[in-house]
RNA sequence: GCCCUCAUCGUCUAGUGGCCUAGGACGCCGCCCUUUCAAGGCGGUAGCACGGGUUCGAAUCCCGUUGGGGGUACCA
């Protein structure tokens, strides 16, 4: 399946690539795929003082975690913005010569001193004055109203009075983003633009540079911001919101991308764990909410963790790999790995979780010490020693002789375990813990039996 | 200020005039299971912002109010 359809992911290289950007991305990529399309992404590199070419290079990686990837047939770039220069100031030039758009040397504080009011915009003083050099603005109609039709917002009318004669280019000559976004959408074809509420209000400016330009205007879609728990919009400096943290912490990218896709729209029936191809064929623009959704890592940590517990075990160890201490034994992770994966809902989680296994001693919670350490522990813990000294080594008959000296002192297993697990691994929590054991092995566990009842001496 | 926009449990959402005593999920709480913690099973908590209309009937349509968000740069 092929179509003409052509969506675009237009980031600007100023900083980490975020979530907010990566939910239109994916559903620029949906959309793409749905129609047998093309996804093009474009560096908006334009504002030179505040581009970095590593940004670049994050967004390229970023995308391609959560499965958006040049090696697609989908797929068309990166291509750079500023690369098209020459024909975003030929198109600047051709509006100032028709005369629909012309210089204006006025600063900010000239049009506030004028206008007498600091929260109006330009007051279109240089429109007559044929000036020759300055910003370049272009000139808006004073009446009517700009409709725009938004896939998802629907109708939206825009009076045009309340439409400033806006700067389309710099007074060096180039060109501003309102305006090179145009260009470059129209050069590239661009049919339908999906891209954040935030840019609802420049639409109706940017519809009336392709019609200007002589080009019909592409399908508009505005999908609402991602918020904040303040409900703000989501900003790189006071929230976590890099892409890149998360993949760090291991979170997987599938189910990044299902909880992303979750935000604003939903799939058929009560689904949320949905795969990829099926939320694509699924996807309609139409469908997508108009209220702003709050990022909530409680809920991607527990699709997160669904997504953990569906892995193959050969997979989960795999994908484990990167989380792990180098110093760890593979082996000795790959024994245990299977009563990690259900504990898990991060990755990042299983250092806590197995590294008393790793470890020549284990590191104690005073905590745990505290609430695992009641009597009667000592007895117990030399009980334990006594009976496991010549206990063959396996999980089950670890259990049977615990089970039997918590019998002596009146307990079950549930609390008799309690002292020999915090012994043994420094916490109350974790895996289970005879299986521990026997991968901990004879000698380090009754070491850290013996050495924690001399603790409990002390 | 002006322009635009949004409003269902704490959160993400289903819902497009009767199927709603408003469904699901996350979270939270309880119970079961149990070798801790999870996982799993069962149950519970909690919502249509407010006020007017329209209609036999409104979470759903209209108007207003309130509250939130975005924009209003020689940023993108």
């Amino acid at each position: 399946m092929s179509s003409d359809v052509r969506v675009r992911f237009a980031p600007s290289p100023t900083g980490m690539f975020h979530v907010g950007g990566a939910r239109s991305a994916l559903f620029n990529w949906a959309i793409a795929q749905q129609t047998g399309g093309t996804f093009v992404l474009r560096i908006e590199d334009t504002d030179a003082n505040r581009n970095r070419p590593e940004w670049t290079e994050g967004i390229i990686s970023a995308l391609a975690w959560i499965g958006i990837n040049s090696g697609s047939s989908h797929f068309e770039g990166p291509l750079m913005q500023s690369d098209q220069d020459a024909q975003q100031r030929a198109a600047v030039a051709g509006m100032l010569a028709e005369g629909k758009a012309y210089h204006c040397d006025c600063d900010r504080q000239q049009v506030i001193a004028r206008t007498g009011d600091p929260n109006r915009g330009y007051d279109g003083h240089c429109r007559e004055r044929g000036l020759s050099d300055g910003l370049v603005r272009f000139r808006t109609p004073d009446e009517g109203v700009t409709v725009v039709q938004d896939e998802i917002r629907g109708r939206v009318e825009f009076p045009n009075a309340a439409m400033e004669d806006f700067a389309i280019a710099r007074s060096d000559g180039s060109p501003l983003f309102i305006l090179a976004n145009v260009v470059d959408d129209i050069e590239m074809g661009i049919t339908q633009v999906v891209r954040g509420d935030e840019h609802l209000s420049n639409t109706p400016k940017q519809q009336l540079l392709w019609e200007t330009l002589g080009v019909a205007p592409p399908v508009w879609a505005h999908v609402p911001v991602i918020v904040n728990e303040k409900r703000q919009k989501l900003s790189k400096r006071r929230d976590k919101v890099a892409l890149e943290d998360y993949q760090a912490e291991g979170y997987l990218a599938d189910a990044m991308v299902n909880y992303l896709m979750l935000l604003g729209w939903a799939p058929s029936g009560d689904r949320e764990i949905v795969p990829w191809e099926e939320m694509v064929a699924e996807f309609r623009l139409s469908d997508v909410n108009t209220s702003p959704a709050f990022f909530d890592v409680k809920k991607l940590r527990a699709i997160n963790g669904e997504y953990i517990r569906a892995l193959p075990l050969e997979k989960f160890i795999e994908q484990s790999d990167s989380y792990l201490d180098p110093a760890w034994d593979r082996k000795v992770f790959a024994q245990l790995a299977e009563l990690a994966q259900t504990r898990v809902a991060v990755l990042s989680e299983l250092h806590d979780l197995m590294d008393f296994a790793f470890l020549d001693e284990p590191v104690f919670d005073e905590q745990a010490w505290n609430k695992g350490m009641k009597e009667p522990a000592a007895e117990l813990l030399a009980a334990a020693e006594e009976a496991y000294r010549d206990a063959p080594w396996t999980a089950e008959e670890l259990k049977n002789r615990l089970e039997q000296v918590g019998a002596g002192f009146g307990l079950k297993l549930g609390k008799a375990q309690a002292p020999v697990r915090v012994a043994t691994t420094g916490r109350t929590v974790g895996l289970p813990l005879f299986e521990s054991l026997e991968v901990l092995g004879r000698e380090r566990t009754l070491a850290r039996i013996a050495a924690a009842r001399a603790r409990l001496t002390d």
